[in-house]
DNA sequence: GTGTCATCGTACGTACACGAACGATATGGG
DNA sequence: CCCATATCGTTCGTGTACGTACGATGACAC
């Protein structure tokens, strides 16, 4: 094990010498990223209004009810998915109902993907749900830190 | 499908009356927060120094670092993850040599962790290179949007 | 002390996440 | 036309993540 002594030394080489604070895994911005996603999957999955129904799974119905037909790996550039993940959450999906497939008619490499009558229903029932999910997970934050929040977020992406 | 009329509607129901957006997939809070984490994850990966160490890897060996001695299920909540998480977190750095165990001996129930020679080695050059990761995420805000995010983050945990 | 309840670690099933390799198909240059 | 290159979807392997159930052990009330 390690002294503090030495750890004080490795954390002067390292810290910036400005705000030199020691360095903590709990205020890295991984760290924090990891378990506030944690949190906002378990709100999303209590309140969604399906519990078989996942994250991942509801934003590519949504997006196919914006898009109404998306070949898959369009579907996963839409929604932050690699291709090796996508084919997972589709097969789930078409297993399910949810989802349908066809060829591509202008280009035998893809498949074309399009929501089932009971996809779409569903989609329409969890959509009502969206909002509130997302106020829950913002719930600590008043209105201009959320807005921050979402802002700063998103230009880290 | 829906119409877009359909849609118009829903959306004016489901929105908030206030600011009124629509409800986009890409501006939720759990959608943000997947594909933020998903870059922090890749930023690790090839920073970290280490291409076989895992952001939980890291921070699990990085509290055995801080702490000497831990039951799996309390390095678990302190670096959160569920005990069946721990369980292959552990088992895989036990395989690699990285972590060892021995039986609490005040209570049975317990296995004690520690990190091996090899596993000391590991973590004191990981952490050097740890704050070079963060600082390569948090990249594109300035100082004080840093601050803020990593402030804003905690407050939803 | 005995019975009740909590905690610890393990095991199983399901689902994201992604790198790597693969075969089929498309595209553009020569 | 043909070849090099790119794209598309699949498959395999590894690693989080968590619910659930289980057996062993501990703590506490009685």
């Amino acid at each position: 094990m390690r002294s503090n002594v030495a750890k004080k030394q490795l954390e002067s080489k390292t810290a910036s010498s400005a705000a030199s604070r020691p360095y903590r895994i709990e205020d890295q911005i991984g760290y924090l990223l990891r378990r506030a996603h944690q949190r906002a999957s378990a709100i999303f999955q209590t309140g969604i209004g399906d519990p078989n129904i996942t994250p991942t799974q509801y934003s590519s119905l949504a997006k196919l009810d914006e898009y109404t037909e998306l070949s898959q790996n369009l579907l996963g550039r839409l929604v932050g998915m690699d291709k090796a993940t996508m084919q997972g959450v589709v097969r789930r999906l078409k297993e399910r109902g949810l989802v349908d497939s066809r060829p591509d008619p202008g280009d035998a490499r893809r498949t074309l993907l399009s929501l089932t009558t009971e996809g779409q229903r569903l989609v329409n029932k969890l959509l009502l749900n969206g909002p509130a999910v997302s106020r829950e997970t913002l719930k600590p934050l008043n209105a201009q830190e959320q807005k921050q929040l979402l802002d700063l977020l998103s230009r880290i992406i």
